[in-house]
DNA sequence: ACATTTGGTGACAAAGTTTGGCACCATTTC
DNA sequence: GAAATGGTGCCAAACTTTGTCACCAAATGT
C-alpha cells in the first residue's frame, strides 16, 4: 500500500474512532506496528495534532481541532475569496471575520509566491470606506464576473482600461483611464482612475461598468489618490496582521 | 532530490516562464529527460492541465488556467469563509462572488462528509433579507468573534443559548432561548430564536449579544421560523449550485 | 525529401527509499 | 512487578524511483 493513501486511512480511521492504539493501527492498515509509528510522526510533521498516551487504556488521539482539509483552488479563486472577506470587513459586519482571515492566510502562503507578489499589489490598491446613509442605492445591479481578468491584467500591467460607461441618468460614454484604486463603499463597489483626456480622477460605479478591455503599451505611472478621511487602505485595516 | 520537491519545481518554473521543453527542465532541475516526461505525467494526472507541441518551437506549457494551489484549512476557517461569501452576497455587491462560490464548493468537497454534514445543517439555518432603508444603523458595532463557538454548538446540537441582550435603548436583559436561524440585513446581522419565557420568536442582532453560554440537556425542537417574502434561504440563492 | 527538434513510450539494471523485524527504553495502570 | 502502551535505533529485505538506451510520432526548417 501507498505511504500517501496508508497516511490518509490513519486519520480517517482516527477521525472516526476517535482513539486508537498503535496496534489497532497496524492491524487495520496492514502495516507493520513501526510503520505506523514512522506515519504518526509524518502525520505530526505534517501538522496534525495527534495526542498519545503511554500504559493500558492509553493510545493515539487525533485531536478534533485539527481536523483540516486540502483544497486545490485557482488563484483566481483564491482572489475572489480575499474580495470576499474584504467586502465583508467594509460592511464591518465582521462575526467570524478573524477566522477566515487565518484562513485565507493559510491559503496565501500556499500560492506560488509571484502571484502572492500579484495579489498584493492589487490588496495596495483596495481602499474600504462607508457609505453616506444619503446616497441612493436603489438602482444597484449585480456586478459582472466578466469584468474580473480585464480589471486584473489592467491594474497589474498598469494598462489602460478601455470601458462603457452609462451614468446615473443612463448615459451611456466610453473611456479609457488608468485604473488607480478600488474603493468599496459596501454595497457599492467604485473604480478610482485617472482620466487623462479630462485631466483629473473619476469614480466609476463597478455595476455600471460594461465592456472592459485592457490597452497593451506603455504602463501608466501610479498616482497618489486623494481619498476622504473615512476611507482607509484594506492593508491597513486593523485585524489584517 | 525528492520527488514532490521536483514537482513543485517543475510546476514553478512552468509558472515563471510560461513554456519550457523537457531538456531545459532536466537541467534546470537536474534530472533526466525520462524522469521529467514521467513526472509531467504525474502531474497532468494530478490535475494540472500542461500542454505540449512537438517540433521545433515546441514545448511544454502549463495552462495558466490551471494554476492551483493546495492549503489546509480547519474547519472553522472553511465556515467562516463560507459566511463571508453569504455576507457578501447578502450585501448585493457581487463582483468575482461566483469565482468565491467555485472555491468554496472545492473546499467544501474536501471536507470530512461529517463536518460537511455538520456545515449544510448550519447553512441551512441561514437566511438573507435586504435591510429597510429607514433602520437605524449609525450604532453598529463589530461582532465579537469569541462568539462562533458558543453559536456552533449551540445550532448543532440544538441546545439552548443564554445570552446577554442589550437593546436598542441600551437596557441589559438576560435570555435564555432556541437559536431557529441566523438572519442576514446586511451589514447587520441577527440571532433568529425562540423564547420559551415569551412564547414567541425574537430577533437578537448580534452585535448586541454579548456572553453566549450552551446549556447542554435535550435538543430543543426546530420550529418553521415565519420570514418576510423578501428573505430567502443561503442555500436557495440563485448561484449556489 | 530529408534532417532536426521536439514530445512520448517501453525495458531494464542501478540507485535510493520504505518497510518489517528485533531489541530495547519510558511511562502508566492494574 | 507484570502488562499494556508509546517511542527509538539498527539493519537487511522488499519495493520504488531513476537514468540509460533504443525507438516512435509529430511538427518545422532547408
Amino acid at each position: 500500500m501507498n505511504i500517501r493513501l496508508r497516511h490518509d486511512a490513519i486519520v480517517r480511521s482516527l477521525r472516526r474512532n476517535g482513539t486508537s492504539t498503535i496496534d489497532a493501527l497496524a492491524a487495520e492498515v496492514g502495516a507493520s506496528r513501526r510503520t505506523i509509528l514512522r506515519d504518526i510522526g509524518a502525520l505530526r510533521d505534517e501538522g496534525f495534532v495527534i495526542h498519545s498516551e503511554s500504559g493500558r487504556g492509553g493510545g493515539v488521539q487525533l485531536d478534533p481541532q485539527s481536523v483540516q482539509t486540502k483544497a486545490r483552488l485557482s488563484v483566481a479563486e483564491v482572489f475572489a475569496l480575499l474580495i470576499s472577506v474584504a467586502a465583508m470587513r467594509a460592511a464591518q459586519s465582521l462575526p467570524f471575520s478573524d477566522l477566515a482571515d487565518s484562513g485565507l492566510a493559510k491559503i496565501e502562503k500556499a500560492l506560488p509566491s509571484d502571484k502572492v507578489r500579484d495579489l498584493r499589489r492589487f490588496l495596495d490598491c483596495l481602499h474600504i470606506g462607508r457609505l453616506s446613509p444619503q446616497q441612493d442605492i436603489s438602482d444597484i445591479k449585480p456586478i459582472d464576473p466578466a469584468l474580473l481578468p480585464a480589471f486584473e491584467t489592467a491594474f497589474l500591467q498598469r494598462f489602460h482600461l478601455r470601458f462603457e460607461y452609462r451614468d446615473a441618468k443612463g448615459a451611456k460614454t466610453n473611456r479609457e483611464v488608468e485604473p488607480q484604486a478600488m474603493l468599496i463603499l459596501s454595497p457599492l463597489w467604485y473604480l478610482v482612475a485617472w482620466d487623462p483626456a479630462r485631466e483629473d480622477f473619476r469614480h466609476f460605479r463597478m455595476d455600471r461598468i460594461s465592456k472592459p478591455v485592457t490597452i497593451e503599451g506603455a504602463p501608466f505611472r501610479q498616482r497618489h489618490v486623494p481619498f476622504e478621511n473615512d476611507v482607509c487602505p484594506f492593508n491597513d485595516l486593523p485585524s489584517r496582521k
